[in-house]
DNA sequence: ATGGTTGGGAGCCAA
């Protein structure tokens, strides 16, 4: 089973992308993120003639929203927490039917923080690490099992997850408030998939800034985009790829698409 | 230290 994680940036915008991914490579089930598109105005019908024909979504006007798209039968999971008492519509979670039984996905959209690392002074730093803090405790509350996490989490917790790591200790992204709380999630059940085939000190971005004029030249890249599987998961997973090429599409979205391969 | 770009949707706000 191929899996994609993706930060699409506007799913209506980049409809001729998500053709195009899905035609080279097939994958099993694709998690979006910042799909920007209200449920009704969702494009149900183009993405069923893209071969997905069970989804899950939850979008809104203007901001957010999560999607997850399926080769295989999927059920929703409905008795998800609201997290921070908001329905902004940062997670959706779905069973997949598989060959060799039912996976769990969880897609999280995690706030971006604003820039100010500070909770006292910027109220959306403060919103991120609530968020953090909410979704770790109620992980360790529900242990998962037979699951995936992906998602744009707007972290990127290890020295060599940015482009300097003493540069951006204090860039939201990457302050040890942000990175602790990542990681006390991610040990709530979960392994760190990517780092399990390409592990520190090697780099690993999946986003590059759209400010920039040559962002392979500059290479100033972070790792906000992760995929976790909880232990029982781990001994099938056999690849994961970070779509690099998919930046220099025309018009691309500044996260890039990163696919698991699972033997299930 | 600063500014650099993109998307949504109609002003700027968010990233």
């Amino acid at each position: 089973m191929q899996l994609v994680t993706w930060n699409i940036n506007s799913l209506r915008l980049r409809m001729p992308h998500l053709a195009r991914l899905t035609a080279e490579r097939r994958p099993h089930v694709i998690c979006l993120q910042e799909t920007k598109v209200p449920n009704p105005l969702f494009p149900h019908e183009e993405v069923r003639q893209l071969g997905y024909a069970h989804l899950h979504y939850q979008g809104m006007k203007g901001y957010n929203g999560v999607a997850i798209l399926s080769r295989l039968p999927l059920r929703a999971v409905e008795d998800l927490p609201l997290w921070c008492g908001r329905s902004d519509c940062r997670h959706v979670a779905a069973d997949v039917e598989t060959g060799s039984g039912a996976v769990r996905v969880h897609n999280f959209y995690v706030p971006a923080g604003g820039d100010i690392p500070d909770p006292l002074q910027n109220e959306k730093f403060a919103h991120k690490l609530g968020f953090i803090e909410e979704t770790a405790a109620w992980f360790r509350k529900h242990p998962p099992r037979r699951s995936v996490l992906v998602g744009d989490l707007n972290i990127a917790p290890l020295a060599h997850d940015v482009w300097s790591h003493k540069q951006l200790l204090k860039i939201v992204s990457h302050t040890p408030p942000e990175t602790e709380r990542l990681l006390a999630w991610m040990e709530a059940g979960f392994q760190d998939a990517m780092r399990h085939f390409i592990p520190e000190p090697t780099a690993l971005f999946t986003w590059w800034s759209y400010r920039n004029r040559d962002w392979r030249k500059s290479n100033r890249g972070r790792r906000l985009d992760h995929i976790w599987l909880t232990p029982d998961l781990l001994p099938a997973l056999t690849d994961i790829s970070v779509l690099k090429d998919v930046r220099d599409w025309e018009r691309p979205s500044d996260h890039v698409p990163v696919c698991a391969t699972l033997a299930l």
